[in-house]
DNA sequence: CAGAATCCTATGAGATACTG
DNA sequence: CAGTATCTCATAGGATTCTG
């Protein structure tokens, strides 16, 4: 008890991975779900980025306008990497001045909902974290 | 259409964000909880840590037996990090030679779910992404 | 406008050795 | 056993300048 409740070991017994290992040397393999998820979503910007193309296209002066301390190195860095998993669309337009609009693919699209999931835990933990902080600090 | 129908933005308008911020200026609070939980669970090794105590209590050597490849100035810096947050309890047995225990809180056993939702979707898509780096890879 | 190129720095993280 | 203390290196990421 204490932990057999846990919704995730009911379908995962080897704690967060998904199936194809054997009890619990889910995290020795390289290629685990967990490390792969987060190499893709870990950085700084992805998620930002995501997040912005979630409400739908945006040319990349846009994307820019929405996180506005993301460098345009760094901006057109993570669209390439989206880009390049299949999580977002490139499409110029060959007018003058080029316009060059981004857009979640479908693939893409179905990163939303694990995500705010992800971010609906932290807002509504966000208080208590603050709180562990403060009791921790205060203590050391 | 297209983005109408996504479940994410039947709750919240703005992207991924989920309220106390009006329209698409939610990527610009440094607050926002997007950013928030990324620096918390976004580093190399913390759900890997979570995942592992996920399955119960571990000691210091049995958390980095079930990561082989994390080194022990890390393994400690990422317990701490946690421990500060409040996601995993430290409990120390004044044993000879000592033992310390490492086992996550019911905050810390809250944010499995999130990390599962997460987890199965990197391998659902898994596949895809790799299709997809390959048509880029190829095509570039 | 949407980048590409270059330079530079801060930090994440590994390796190793030492200790109560 | 469960760390701490250094040292070192690779890389994420920022600032700036240039261009089709």
């Amino acid at each position: 008890m204490g932990h057999g409740e846990l919704k995730v070991t009911a379908d995962v017994p080897g704690g967060l991975s998904t199936k194809h290992n054997e009890r619990s040397k889910w995290a020795v393999d390289p290629q685990c779900p967990v490390r792969d998820v987060l190499d893709r979503i870990g950085d700084k910007w992805s998620t930002l980025v995501l997040g912005t193309l979630a409400s739908g296209p945006h040319r990349f002066s846009a994307v820019q306008r929405a996180i506005p301390d993301i460098s345009k190195r760094m901006l057109t860095q993570t669209l390439r990497d989206l880009e390049r998993d299949g999580l977002i669309a490139r499409t110029v337009f060959p007018t003058k001045p080029p316009s060059v609009e981004y857009r979640l693919t479908p693939l893409g699209e179905t990163i939303l909902e694990p995500l705010t999931v992800l971010v609906q835990w932290a807002d509504r933990s966000r208080a208590a974290i603050k709180n562990a902080r403060q009791a921790y600090d205060a203590a050391s």
